[in-house]
DNA sequence: ATTAAACATGTAAATGTTGACATGTTATAT
DNA sequence: ATATAACATGTCAACATTTACATGTTTAAT
């Protein structure tokens, strides 16, 4: 699939940068569906300046340190234009470790299972708050053609996503709590 | 992380089984946030062997096909219970290979942005569907300490998810649309 | 009887990903 | 001046995952 690298083409194509950069960049908004460590970045660079689909230019920050500043290629651009206009099957549901400890809940404690619940909870809930303000810096749908569009609809969905996260594991919290009302009414 | 281990440590506890029912279980409910192919799976079966997590009768099948049943062990059981009841901290959020497509969607024509969008969105409308007729087996919440209590809070929560991205996958055709519709009325 | 689908178990090669190792520079704050 | 954080580039080993290779049995339908 090399996912990867049409993820790194897509970004040249926006701007030249440095492999650090690059890493750089899935911190921020693409890093909420794709992300990739420096040490997958540096060969992948590498094997698309083989393939010709990237060039670089020394820059030189300070006094010695070279910099190398990658742009991409027509060729590299055509190739990612071909990938970008695919229309391939939705993946398999991503994997969750969270989600198959839950799965696997019965054999734990109703007060382990809410614990571990709103654990998760304060997390997303903190995530959600770092999202909305990044959308704080749109006020509208950005143009279509601009590199914000995408950025938009992304940030959207992925605010619609932790906001649903945040409704099911209170749903969770509130069954589990509802059992343990119910123990201690018995009581 | 060894999490494949711990999911089939946890199925084990659940029941004995072969690699092969294993195999079909990634197919049904804990496909929604876990899954792996026999070549994964057979393998880890050997080395659960290894470790004394489980264990394995063989049963025979018609004249001379051989089963492996396998079993969980105390030390497996143990494992899978230390494991389960830790509190670890959110995933980075999944990949996805098509939030990524949209991300780059600037480079679209909207033409393209609509089909690709529509096609996931039928996609997306057929699993919802699949995920709501599991769910019909479901009166209410199952007993706290059944199998069965993982199993429904997971569909119920796969089933938001679908929701959610179908939801959003509307969302952006509507904004892709109303593009064509302000340029259709410039003409 | 025959065929196709489902059952059943494995290995090997390639690919993708993470975490550790390794090194050095530049800018900023104290 | 000096220490620290951020900048900058790479490799290597281990681990995880997918796809293909490889083989054979049993069950259900025709």
């Amino acid at each position: 699939m090399r996912v990867l690298k049409y993820a790194i083409l897509g970004l040249l194509n926006r701007k030249p940068m440095t492999g650090y950069d690059l890493s750089k960049e899935f911190s921020y908004q693409i890093g909420n569906f794709w992300s990739a460590n420096h040490s997958q970045i540096y060969p992948e660079l590498k094997r698309l300046l083989d393939e010709k689909l990237v060039v670089y230019n020394i820059e030189i920050s300070g006094d010695v340190l070279e910099k190398k500043v990658y742009t991409i290629t027509e060729k590299g651009r055509k190739e990612f234009l071909k990938w970008l206009n695919k229309d391939e099957p939705m993946e398999p549901t991503p994997k969750n470790v969270f989600r198959l400890r839950m799965y696997f809940s019965n054999n734990l404690d109703i007060e382990t299972r809410i614990r571990l619940l709103e654990h998760q909870l304060v997390q997303h809930e903190e995530k959600l708050a770092f999202l909305l303000s990044e959308m704080q810096r749109y006020s509208g749908v950005p143009p279509f053609d601009s590199d914000d569009f995408g950025d938009y609809l992304v940030l959207d969905g992925a605010i619609m996503r932790e906001k649903t996260t945040i409704e099911w594991l209170k749903k969770c919290i509130k069954i589990c709590q509802s059992k343990t009302n119910c123990d201690e009414e018995r009581n």
